[in-house]
DNA sequence: CGGCCTTTTGACTCTGGTCAAAACATGTGG
DNA sequence: CCACATGTTTTGACCAGAGTCAAAAGGCCG
């Protein structure tokens, strides 16, 4: 019941069910016959394409069956603002039920599938099957929730620290839809990274490579394997002081003298004001 | 129709419709006998009382009528963040949608009056009044759309931008409401401001006064005038380049040497790159 | 192969975090 | 109503994390 089109996407024939919408979302146990008849027209969007467009009327609502998406706002300056990543799971659109308009771009940062849903016969479907209501709500609060998480990310002092929550949240992300925990592909740009974390670009690369001397991760293009995920753990944790830095270097003493000062200077210290 | 108990809160029936709560985020004019029918019970809530508990099982949204609330979330090493401040219009307790939980303590940061609504029970009329399902909707898409703007004011890159921007959300809001928008009280502490902001305390202090030295504001104790909205809007906009701070300080040569350091520099140059 | 973007690394400067202490406010109890 | 105690706000001084500018190295695509 879940193999005919479960977004995966290898029909063109660009339809699913509400109750494919209901297990991308993970919502798997509330598929019944009513939301079986419910279908929705699917799209293929190739990379660096947009799903929504800022300020475009807020119509419908976008299901991510495959692929990655950024969610970017430019302000009337130019200055843009990558506010989240989106992926399986996760809906496109829904800051227009605010004010009837989308508050940013969405972009495909590979080449994705999604269901399109217009909201007004998304209500409609909704009012008759209960499981469709439910979808709204609760994709409605994982986004305030995923949004306050971001807040979290970017509450943290350090540089490093921010890039740590930052993996840490999307390979739990990737891992609650069944990929690995360990290894991830960052389909964004170190520059998208950088504005969502509210850093330089410069600052992301640096500390990646800080990152990877502590030996918490490897870093390979844009390849990351989490070597040290308890460690990761615990140096998320890293509130405040400009001081005391976790690590302990991995074996091979890699790259800068001023990793090895570092590593150095973490001995014999426990973790920083608490 | 609107004096009856708007929630200013003179009775203490302690009862309120629909109705209100469409008039009190913005959607009077979807008001009408159905909505009129719901009623709802209003709570009192004093200073410093909690309204939902971090981690406390999620079966209510609480609709404000009168009051300030900061929204604060503890992570488990007890690490306080405020996620955000809410006031008249606002719900509280949307996050719980995603898993059933609140996600932080919402605490009153003056005696405040809202509306407990049974969110099994709101979304059973719902379903019978459209202008209540509308009003839910419309209440996450604000949401949605508020964390977003958390985000561009934490994005700023310096720490008067980011307060420049904090105090214009706050004096937009108010002037939404139909209150004043040039003079404000800030409900809440310069450490409440600091944590939501991404910043030290101290600094939110600092950049006060800079504010003010520049001729944007003035402040006393926790009441700010704007004095000149427009250069406070240009102000907002700074968002690289640690150099050039746009002011030209008002009268009296107040302060520091700093600040006239400052206001040299700034003639003779524009804005920050483009 | 050549242009263009992404990523890394370096060097320098400055903002803002931390530690400290004083000035203010607020609230409690005598 | 005042003295005391506690929390908030302001100011100062110092230093390091990170932003900016600059340039080179590495990838990607036509």
């Amino acid at each position: 019941m879940d193999n005919r089109m479960d977004g995966t996407g290898s029909l063109q024939s660009a339809r699913c069910t509400g109750s494919d919408l209901l297990r991308w979302i993970g919502l798997g146990h509330e598929v019944g016959p009513r939301s079986d008849q419910i279908v929705f027209p699917m799209r293929r969007v190739r990379t660096g394409t947009l799903v929504t467009h800022e300020g475009a009327p807020f119509e419908s609502l976008y299901f991510i069956s495959a692929g990655t998406f950024k969610c970017v706002h430019t302000d009337p300056d130019g200055y843009e603002l990558v506010q989240g990543f989106l992926a399986r799971g996760d809906v496109i659109g829904l800051d227009g039920l605010s004010d009837g308009v989308y508050g940013g771009d969405a972009v495909a940062l590979e080449d994705a599938t999604v269901a399109m849903a217009s909201f007004r016969e998304l209500l409609n479907a909704a009012r008759q099957v209960p499981s469709l209501e439910q979808l709204i709500y609760l994709a409605s609060g994982r986004e305030i929730r995923r949004k306050n998480m971001t807040l979290e990310v970017m509450a943290a002092v350090g540089a490093e620290v921010r890039l740590a929550r930052f993996l840490l949240q999307l390979v739990a992300r990737q891992a609650e839809q069944g990929y690995s925990s360990r290894r991830m592909v960052l389909r964004m740009s170190r520059r998208d990274i950088a504005s969502h974390l509210g850093i330089a670009h410069e600052t992301v690369s640096r500390s990646l490579t800080a990152l990877a001397d502590w030996g918490y991760i490897e870093v390979r293009h844009r390849e990351i394997d989490i070597l040290d995920l308890d460690g990761l753990e615990r140096f998320k944790r890293v509130t405040r002081g400009p001081a005391i830095k976790p690590p302990g270097g991995r074996g091979g003493a890699t790259r800068r003298a001023r990793v090895l000062s570092l590593a150095g200077r973490s001995e014999g210290s426990a973790v920083s004001a608490v």
